[in-house]
DNA sequence: ACATGTGAAATGGTTCACAGCT
DNA sequence: AGCTGTGAACCATTTCACATGT
């Protein structure tokens, strides 16, 4: 049986032909919202979130310039990984003083897409489902939650976190109607992947799956999996090999049984 | 010896054949129990966490012997990723044949180290650690919740899926107590450091950060950090990404193919 | 025939270290 | 004098492709 391959999340892009060698001079249209996205690698973009969480937290706290030590500390990197991501940007700091905040925080915010809204809908209306529709708006505005669903009839119209919940059927529909961008899936795995159909019909461009299973979607919607048994065991990989480490005092550690 | 798989995907309960010494793996133990362990790549540790639960699945559907090709698939990978991913285990394959489900399945519960327990403490019982706490014993047994902390004087004492209540400022103490290894935080951002200091000073090896903030710890410390905010942000670059794509700058006879 | 296991090549990502600007 | 921006070295991970074993 010819398994119908699979892809998932982690769409890697191609494009790219840019970094021409000494060739220095995008000359990218400062106030174009577009033609940005280059081709920031996948790992920097989660980073990008990071610092612009740091950077949010700095401009609180008054400081209006930073240099890549500080903001790299407080990031949990070093200075030269996020000089690097900061790069992918385009060039926003100043030689012999470092960033300027503002700057730096719409900078990321642009190249996330955080001047649009992405208005998110939750399925799946049980303890983490609800903890998420309470989140209210998740990341301070942006995200918007504004469709809510779930099988249980006696939630049906009862509002959480001020949105009323909708059937599982009407998915496609309510979507549709809302505009929903982003799906997030918080059901149990059984209903996950007729959960996840059913947003795509709707018309989702991305979904967030909490459920445990690996879905199968089509080439053009963006998948990201948060599964909490698999970052549980791959801690536990990490206790059993710190433990195996202890029996020896040598290099190869040449522990005999666990335990 | 054959672990009755524990019901369906009701909750993706995964293997733990309670107590291994005795099942299917003993004979491998004194050949290489370990040592091997060193070199596995982190990314391949996530992913045999998944494969896992597939393999579990499959185990439970009666599965007896699965092909790199098959098992791929229903993990969303390739397969020559999934075998190099193996190999890591060592050579528990057939040639011509495929692997062994019940076979996989022990070797890579005594790679992850989920033959022993850990014992994990929920810190923040607000509504995402009531779902983690009312998970009960994450992923079905081998992860069982022994510990609660939250500041909230009303919740002192009163059980959460069987587990009383206590005070943050009993962490240390109580995890000492009930020798806890992994620590997982559900608390507000500006709690999160504070928290995760005791938890350290309460020997927890291991800490699995659902606070937006970044940990400082010492090193011989394990953090995994599960972050919606981050999570959304990077759909929301996708989004972008995507729709600044679609406003077809070059008509590169590139198409927009994935892969 | 067929599917694993694995060197080797390719790709992606990180770190180094320093030229270049303020 | 200081700090950014970035080629180039380096390391990790993925993919290829085929020898190997059943």
């Amino acid at each position: 049986m010819v398994a119908r391959r699979g892809r998932r999340n982690g769409a890697e892009v191609p494009f790219d032909a840019d970094n021409a060698p000494t060739a220095e001079m995008p000359a990218v249209t400062d106030a174009d919202p577009v033609v940005r996205a280059k081709s920031i690698p996948e790992a920097a973009v989660a980073r990008l979130a990071v610092y612009l969480r740091v950077l949010s937290a700095m401009a609180e706290q008054g400081s209006t310039t930073v240099a890549s030590e500080e903001l790299a500390a407080a990031a949990g990197v070093n200075s030269a990984k996020l000089r690097k991501d900061l790069s992918y940007l385009g060039s926003y700091g100043t030689r012999g003083v470092g960033y300027d905040v503002q700057v730096l925080v719409g900078q990321i915010e642009r190249t996330l897409g955080l001047t649009r809204q992405h208005k998110v809908a939750v399925v799946g209306i049980g303890n983490l489902g609800h903890a998420l529709a309470n989140y209210g708006g998740f990341p301070g505005r942006g995200f918007p939650v504004e469709a809510l669903f779930d099988v249980d009839a006696d939630l049906m119209g009862v509002p959480v976190g001020g949105i009323p919940v909708s059937h599982l059927d009407d998915i496609p529909k309510v979507c549709a109607e809302r505009g929903i961008s982003i799906g997030v899936i918080a059901t149990p795995p059984t209903a996950a992947q007729s959960v996840c159909d059913r947003l795509v019909a709707g018309g989702v461009q991305c979904i967030l799956n909490f459920a445990p299973v690996v879905l199968q979607v089509p080439e053009h919607i963006e998948v990201r999996k948060v599964d909490l048994a698999v970052e549980l065991q791959i801690l536990s990989f990490h206790v059993a090999r710190r433990a195996d480490e202890t029996k020896g005092s040598h290099p190869v550690g040449n522990g005999m049984v666990v335990r």
